[in-house]
DNA sequence: TGGCCTTATGTGTAAAATGTACATATATGG
DNA sequence: CCATATATGTACATTTTACACATAAGGCCA
């Protein structure tokens, strides 16, 4: 058994939220607090607001999304964000960004499949010193 | 086309480099300048030594890994860092997370292949505004 | 009406992580 | 002797995030 958090609270990694939140964008215009919830249905446990909502100003800032109060329905104002024709283009990137971090981590199961009862590879660095060598 | 970078310098996310790390020194023994070599071979196009060398000796603070000097060898001196058990429990806990990552991953590209063309999905948030509405 | 909860958006500030520039040392080759 | 590749490290600024706190509207209920 794994013991519970043997990362010590270093889990998610950063610079991980922008694609996500580009890709909900350019599939619905929403407001931060439901794109929140839809973050969490995709799989982000934990998105604390402040980090969004900043992400959000930010994007806007750079002109990949825009903003507009929507103030008619009930509850208090919602800030509806849409994503530009510059934002989808940066999903076009981001999206090639992400199938880097997909090879990269099929490359980490291979190698994982490999350190754990298979052989080493051929294609190591120069020489490296095997672990489980007998010559001691 | 795709302009040559659409993300202005914001690409790597940040905390990936830990499992890679654990995982290299599960395999083999090595010093921080040929795990940078096999890091560069699986993917890792612009890891900085810097980083490296500090993730390494954050590693062994924690207890992940130990080094010891190698002067016999010719060049410089070398610190040859091994993965302990405590390492090897931590890169068990990694494996789950990068796992979280490869579905979070491909909770993308399910829904990009919703948003370029097909019906949006029943089960979004609360009633969201469609972006290709056509009752302007 | 007063209090409490949910929704919804924000600020302030400290901590964490990284990137760039710089520094040091060994061996090899010209 | 100087340049280069190898090998490791420090110093500092920037970026990014996390945590605590603040604000406001509306619904519910006693």
């Amino acid at each position: 058994m794994v013991s519970p958090d043997p990362l010590g609270s270093r889990k998610l990694p950063k610079n991980f939220l922008t694609p996500w939140v580009l890709l909900v964008l350019k599939q619905w215009s929403l407001h931060g607090y439901l794109i929140m919830q839809q973050l969490n249905n995709m799989g982000f446990a934990e998105v604390d607001h402040p980090t969004l909502y900043r992400e959000l100003r930010r994007l806007e800032k750079e002109g990949h999304v825009v903003s507009e109060w929507q103030t008619d329905g009930s509850g208090p104002a919602k800030r509806v964000y849409s994503i530009t024709e510059a934002g989808e283009q940066m999903l076009l990137g981001w999206t090639e960004v992400v199938s880097g971090y997909q090879r990269m981590i099929a490359g980490f199961f291979d190698m994982y499949a490999q350190a754990f009862g298979m052989s080493p590879p051929a294609a190591g660095p120069d020489a490296p010193t095997e672990r489980d060598s007998t010559t001691t």
